[in-house]
DNA sequence: ATAAAATGCCTTTAGACAGCATGTC
DNA sequence: CTAAAGGCATTTTAT
């Protein structure tokens, strides 16, 4: 039986009968030559026993696995080489899903390396584009778990070639609001692909493979040792049962591990927590900074540019410290973990970004908070992510062993120990019922899946880990039911005399948006309002009253504000004002200021003014532009379906360039221009020139006399209307011309 | 009388995927 | 049943 092949993968780790094997052996398994010999130039001359093991089960012939092993413990490697040997071996394209963008780009980096066996990547996320045809001359294809799902609906031809799909943590199948796509990819591709499933360890992971109907290999085993305790009052207790002293308070462990000559990353829950520690912090290890380190880490901090946020940044910074969260941009993210992995900063304080993002491993780990607040309430972190946090502890190569340690305050420490240290990671279950998912999940097969019928979706339905989870789909069918229906009552499908589901435009477009009916429903009824009244303030507010855009919260101290502006500006939303003790009056608020804050961003107010104004981060505002720029375009592609005026499309059309530039009217000339943003087209705008006409004509010294305009800028513009400068002799000489000159 | 310290009440709280067509300051 | 830290205003204490 498949359970007993389970368990005797199991039992093989437990009694610690599995050796290591030398790269050689890979070949009687069936591993191209090719692939050995690049390994071996990478240096890799044995596997970790883990990797053995899942190579011994029938992966590299076809069959399913799903690979359960901590992080950094080398899934990579074995995702790997069975894909490449596929590749090689069979053709056929790979999919490899990603849970983050930036774990895609790692990805896409690591795999180049195979690009010397005539082996293409590519990488497709939200950010990064690239046409569906293009995709198809690709063997590898990395993709956000969204990005591939929407791929699929669009039915590229090439989708039909996959014949391997690798889902990187495939124990986000658990996560709340993600977890469901993730789920469908695998219902969808179950049956028409091989799958390797990489996953954290969790408490069912038997259940995920056999539902996969795939071997599984689990294993704690790691390349470094992770040595894993819980700090009380100036006592560690060690899992062995050893206890170490150090001074009450447990920065001690950060200023031990520096005295040792090595790094600590600290978790902390809240933002604010992360900063503050870091300066605090900052303060005591200073000291343990050589000349050249201070002087290398003054030079970073003055890279970065003045927010309130990042002031405190820059003084952590020039300590040797700094904070990461989800309020920082991406730049100061990059330059921060960069400078870690260097060894230039020797803490940092971190926010949940970091346990579950890029791999940025140091010596101690410290776990300060083990509660987290949320829409529920205080909650307990769940086992599974503090395990994650702990599994950063060791950096191959440089640690002989790393070590993880909880910080116990009002808790028990046996209790913490217990909990996390020695405890189960929580089990993994079926996210498919969470409603919002689920209705997006439920447009697509009819829309784009050709599920016809009721029947045929719950059909569908029973391939799913729900389904096999839980062997009862009622609940779900009752969901789909009023699902179905609602998609019916709004127009997204029609159901004819026979029960037999068509698709509508309406279903269909909302589908390639990837939007959630319920945010085109939102819009479709906007759209008389709409047309009798366009104005920025009511569209930002529709876009941000949808469940697609996350709005920002109101403090206290800003509500009597809001409240007094949304009733200043009310003829020009599209929504009733509710009152004060209805349950929408808080979320209200939070649309109203996000959509204030969008007013204020396209008649360019100043970013650091912004992010004073509505206290928030960097981080915080590039999220909500990257949604509005998404919703706004979507908000127009589902408007052309309702027999659109053209002078509301021309004024929807110039508000998304407006808002996706960040800039009044009069600019969006100037805007099309490359290298050319809100502040240089405002600087060159009050300078006189108001178009590209005027550009064109001008000299190119005049243009240098603009602030923020280098004659990198000229370059870029010149090269835009195919003009090359390419030398410096040639620099000089354009600075006396325009460009005019170069088209006679 | 004035300033510092203590007290108490109130407020706040993690993260980040998606379209499409090419490039910010 | 459910946290903890920071901000702010008020009250208490010290000089």
């Amino acid at each position: 039986m498949k359970l007993n092949k389970l368990k005797s993968y199991i039992n093989a780790f437990l009694l610690g009968m599995v050796m290591s094997m030398k790269v050689d052996e890979l070949k009687s398994l069936g591993v191209d030559e090719r692939i050995l010999r690049l390994l071996r130039e990478r240096g890799i001359e044995e596997l970790y026993p883990p990797q053995a093991d899942a190579l011994k089960t029938e992966v590299l012939k076809g069959k399913n696995l799903v690979l359960a092993i901590p992080t950094a413990s080398g899934k990579t490697l074995v995702a790997e080489i069975v894909m490449i040997n596929k590749i090689l071996r069979e053709g056929g394209k790979t999919v490899y899903l990603v849970p983050l963008k930036a774990l895609a780009e790692e990805k896409y980096k690591e795999f180049k390396f195979w690009e010397k066996l005539g082996i293409r990547i590519a990488m497709t996320t939200g950010d990064y584009d690239s046409t569906e045809e293009w995709l198809g001359k690709y063997d590898i294809i990395i993709a956000t778990s969204e990005k591939f799902d929407s791929l699929l609906r669009h039915k590229s031809p090439w989708i039909k070639d996959i014949n391997l799909v690798i889902a990187d943590e495939i124990h986000l199948l658990g996560s709340y609001d993600r977890g469901a796509t993730l789920e469908m990819i695998l219902a969808h591709l179950d049956d028409k692909a091989q799958i390797l499933g990489l996953s954290a360890t969790v408490g069912n992971a038997e259940e995920v493979a056999e539902w996969l109907n795939a071997d599984l290999v689990m294993s704690e085993w790691r390349p470094v040792a992770l040595r894993k305790g819980v700090f009380y009052h100036g006592e560690l207790f060690w899992e062995d049962g050893s206890i170490e002293r150090f001074p009450t308070q447990w920065d001690s462990l950060v200023i031990d591990a520096l005295k040792k000559g090595k790094q600590a990353l600290v978790f902390v829950n809240t933002r604010r927590s992360a900063e503050k520690e870091a300066l605090l912090l900052a303060g005591k290890i200073q000291r343990f900074l050589t000349k050249p380190e201070e002087r290398k880490l003054k030079q970073l901090a003055d890279g970065l540019d003045t927010t309130p946020t990042n002031q405190k940044l820059k003084e952590a910074l020039t300590k040797g410290v700094a904070f990461h969260h989800a309020g920082l941009g991406r730049t100061e993210r990059s330059i921060i973990e960069d400078a870690f992995r260097e060894g230039l900063i020797k803490v940092i304080t971190a926010t949940p970004t970091l346990s579950a993002g890029v791999n940025l491993p140091a010596y101690r780990v410290i776990i300060r908070d083990t509660k987290r607040y949320s829409n529920f309430g205080w909650v307990d972190i769940p086992v599974l992510e503090i395990q994650q946090m702990m599994g950063r502890a060791g950096r191959p190569k440089y640690d002989i062993e790393g070590q993880a340690i909880i910080i116990a305050k009002t808790e028990k420490p046996e209790d913490l120990m217990k909990r996390y240290v020695l405890g189960k990671p929580e089990k993994l279950f079926s996210m498919l019922s969470n409603e919002a998912s689920f209705r997006s999940q439920v447009l697509a097969l009819i829309t784009n899946f050709g599920v016809g019928n009721f029947k045929e979706l719950v059909n569908f339905l029973e391939r799913t880990f729900y389904y096999h989870q839980r062997k009862n789909l009622e609940a779900l069918e009752g969901k789909a039911k009023s699902i179905v229906y609602f998609l019916f009552e709004n127009e997204f499908i029609d159901i004819d005399l026979n029960d037999q589901f068509m698709p509508l435009p309406l279903g269909i477009r909302t589908s390639q948006l990837y939007l959630d009916p319920v945010t085109a429903k939102k819009f479709k009824d906007a759209f008389e309002k709409l047309e009798k009244n366009p104005n920025p303030l009511g569209i930002f507010q529709l876009l941000a009253s949808t469940p697609d855009m996350s709005s920002l919260r109101v403090k206290r101290k800003e509500q009597e504000d809001l409240l007094d502006y949304a009733y200043e500006m009310e003829e020009y939303l599209y929504q009733n004002i509710p009152y004060w003790e209805d349950y929408k009056f808080e979320k209200f608020l939070g649309e109203t200021k996000t959509a204030k804050l969008l007013l204020d961003w396209i008649n360019e107010v100043n970013d650091v003014k912004i992010l004073e104004t509505y206290e928030i981060d960097t981080g915080d505002l590039y999220r909500i532009l990257e949604l509005v720029d998404w919703l706004m375009y979507s908000l127009i592609e589902l408007y052309k379906l309702f027999d659109p005026k053209p002078e509301v499309l021309d004024f929807l059309k110039k508000l998304h360039i407006r808002v996706k530039h960040g800039v009044r009217e009069e600019l969006l000339e100037l805007i099309t221009l490359p290298m050319i943003g809100r502040k240089r087209a405002r600087a060159l705008y009050n300078a006189g020139f108001k178009g590209i006409d005027d550009i064109v004509r001008a000299k190119a010294s005049e243009l240098l006399k603009v602030e923020g305009i280098g004659i990198g800028v000229i370059e870029k513009i010149y090269q835009h209307f195919g003009v090359e400068l390419p030398t410096n002799e040639k620099k000089k000489k354009v600075k006396k011309g325009t460009l005019d000159e170069f088209f006679k």
